[in-house]
RNA sequence: GGCCCGGUAGUUCAGUUGGUUAGAAUGCCAGCCUGUCACGCUGGAGGUCGAGGGUUCGAGCCCCUUCCGGGUCGCCA
């Protein structure tokens, strides 16, 4: 079909090194300029743009009048010579714009429909747009580029799980619906009618039974799918690199993650990251953040003042079993009372009742929502524990410990990303250690597992999990970049009689635990090695290195936030043979 | 499920206190033009103001409902 027009050059190599050679090139027009006899063609492929030259004089009629029938997007194959271009002709905004294209033949290999958005990466057409026509959208070099890196991004992944001796294995899509965590997506049986498959939220259970069968070092580019809510950092489907090891301990697994990361950093982003990665509890996480997920990039870490203010005579302080504060160098000024306001709003959002407010003028001059009820003592210590200097800021929850924290964490992340705190090109990795094993479900009225519930307690904390399950840690750790959970791993359990121990604590009984996860009490029982392992998100990842603020800019066909794709139509209703076929229709009546 | 923001030519937007035939830019179509590079000039076509209902003499604008898109809380082991 193409003959002899297939390409010789991509357009982007076209350059002054190629001067006076004979190229074919094939491509979309990226505009046409049309000037009576001479008409310039910009053609445009994966490696960038070039400026094709027809003219009467140098091509001939027949050539000529193909060359003023192209409009934009027009597929067509052009021959011609690579000429440099008169100093006053060069295009210095271009890659190839010292020289452009003599053309000498050409030939129309597709007519476009006219585009509904143009193709251009400074154009701004409006998401909903973009997305209906996602192919044409991917035609942009950014979103190539984009599409590149990750791939660039999970190469690098896969050679560094290559040389430390992991084996790639596919585990199901069609599996089993799980009672813990996220909403299934299911899939309904031909075969058996009223049941059904689930698509898989993890491939958790499936690394497990991996190691019992001895494979000891198992990874995979796995795709997950949680019915969920979305989000801008959050998709129906997801891409995680998943992994798991057997006869390891925690810091074992955390240094294969580490040097994955080193190398897609290295590899990537040119960017040497020293290992090994710096290391937080869980506990200190939310004392100095208040967040299990720091940003590290800014300090304006939180203080308890929970028993400064004891005896202060500010009820909303004295009746919250916690107050925990920050304090905003230098933000006084900056700060007007609309936007105090707002950081209120903002407290109030993540369920603190109000956010009290203090500040520090250069003439010692202070203003606050909180001050007049305090004698003055006491309001000199607070303020010695908050360390506070003429021009500071200082903003307080008081409440559970648990709100207090998010709160005032949340405050502190605004304000950081106001005062540009957060370093552009800076890139904070970190370990969060020894998380909680359990947390109270207010809704279900019993604890559920932080992690899954095959995480391991941490062995001097396993005799509480009876009398106290609130204290119980797990050998669980967190990968946090820049403020997102990277990702998330542990050491399961490898023994039946802890695993049930565990189930009993969520609530199963033993013969429910047996029901769900039968066939894994009894592999349990024929020699489990010691295992734990990891999973993190690549999209995510993606996303912080391509400098994107959400997760669809990073997949080539993502959906929107009601999980529906505008461009295929996604999900859509089906006949009513199919829902016959799949006896659906029989279990509605 | 809750809260917030948005929806007007293909596209990006403007549209005053509710007042004549809803505008601009760009794109598109046609004509002219031999060095443009966001080419230029002339002309033209292009609208269910997301949808439905209401208030009003009169609604793009006010009210109600609803659909769609975005952000977020809940949710997401």
């Amino acid at each position: 079909m193409l003959e002899n027009w297939q390409r010789t050059h991509l357009c982007g190599d076209v350059k002054e090194q190629l001067s006076g050679e004979t190229v074919t090139l094939n491509g979309w027009v990226q505009r046409a300029r049309n000037l009576g006899g001479v008409l310039f063609i910009w053609l445009r492929d994966r490696s960038g743009i070039v400026q094709a030259v027809f003219n009467t004089e140098t091509c001939g009629a027949e050539t000529f009048a193909i060359g003023e029938s192209l409009r934009g997007e027009y597929v067509v194959a052009i021959q011609g010579i690579v000429s440099p271009r008169a100093e006053k002709d060069i295009n210095q905004t271009m890659e190839t714009g010292k020289v452009e294209v003599i053309v000498k033949a050409a030939r129309l290999l597709n007519a476009a429909a006219t585009p509904p958005i143009y193709i251009d990466d400074n154009a701004e057409e409006n998401e909903t747009v973009r997305l209906k026509y996602r192919y044409l959208d991917l035609r942009r070099p950014s979103m190539q580029r984009t599409l590149r890196m990750r791939h660039q991004i999970t190469g690098a992944i896969r050679r560094h799980m290559d040389a430390c001796g992991f084996t790639e294995v596919e585990t199901p899509i069609l599996t089993k619906s799980t009672p813990e965590g996220a909403r299934d997506f299911l899939v309904p049986s031909r075969l058996h009618p009223g049941a059904f498959y689930a698509l898989p939220q993890s491939p958790q259970i499936y690394k497990q039974l991996l190691m019992l069968a001895g494979l000891d070092r198992y990874y995979q580019l796995a795709r997950c799918f949680r019915d969920e809510d979305n989000r801008a950092d959050r998709q129906p489907e997801f891409t995680q690199l998943d992994l798991e090891m057997s006869f390891v301990s925690p810091k074992d697994v955390q240094a294969v993650v580490e040097g994955a990361f080193r190398r897609v950093f290295e590899e990537v982003m040119g960017i040497d990251v020293r290992l090994p990665l710096p290391r937080m509890t869980w506990r200190q996480a939310m004392d100095d953040y208040g967040s299990d997920k720091p940003d590290t990039r800014f300090g304006m870490k939180l203080t308890d003042v929970t028993e400064t203010v004891k005896g202060c005579g500010f009820s909303v302080f004295e009746s919250a079993p916690s107050v925990r504060g920050i304090n905003a160098k230098g933000a006084a000024k900056a700060l007007s009372r609309k936007e105090i306001d707002g950081l209120g709003e903002l407290a109030r959002t993540y369920h603190a009742k109000g956010l009290a407010w203090l500040t520090l003028d250069a003439e010692g001059q202070v203003k606050s929502s909180f001050a007049k009820f305090f004698p003055q003592e006491k309001l000199a210590a607070l303020l010695r524990v908050m360390a506070i200097e003429p021009g500071d800021a200082l903003f307080f929850v008081a409440d559970t410990p648990a709100i207090a924290c998010t709160a005032i964490g949340q405050v502190r992340l605004f304000l950081g990303k106001k005062f540009g705190l957060l370093g552009e090109n800076q890139y904070n990795l970190l370990w969060v250690t020894e998380f909680p094993l359990l947390e109270w479900d207010e809704a279900e009225g019993r604890f559920a597992a932080m992690h899954h519930p095959f995480t391991s307690p941490m062995d001097e904390d396993a005799p509480y999990m009876e009398t106290d399950p609130g204290r119980v840690r797990a050998k669980a750790y967190d990968l946090v970049l820049n403020g997102i959970e990277m990702g998330s791993g542990s050491i399961r359990i490898h023994d039946s009689d802890l695993q049930e121990r565990m189930f009993r604590l969520l609530g199963f009984t033993t013969e429910e635990a047996w029901k769900r996860f039968g066939f894994l009490l009894e592999a349990f029982r024929y020699g489990t090695p010691p295992h734990g392992g990891f999973a993190f998100g690549i999209d995510r990842l993606v996303m912080i290195l391509a400098g994107r603020d959400n997760l669809r800019d990073v997949i080539a066909f993502p959906k929107v936030q009601n999980a529906s794709c505008l461009m295929m139509g996604t999900p859509s209703g089906v006949s009513g043979d199919q829902l016959e076929t799949l006896r659906i229709k029989a279990l509605a009546e």
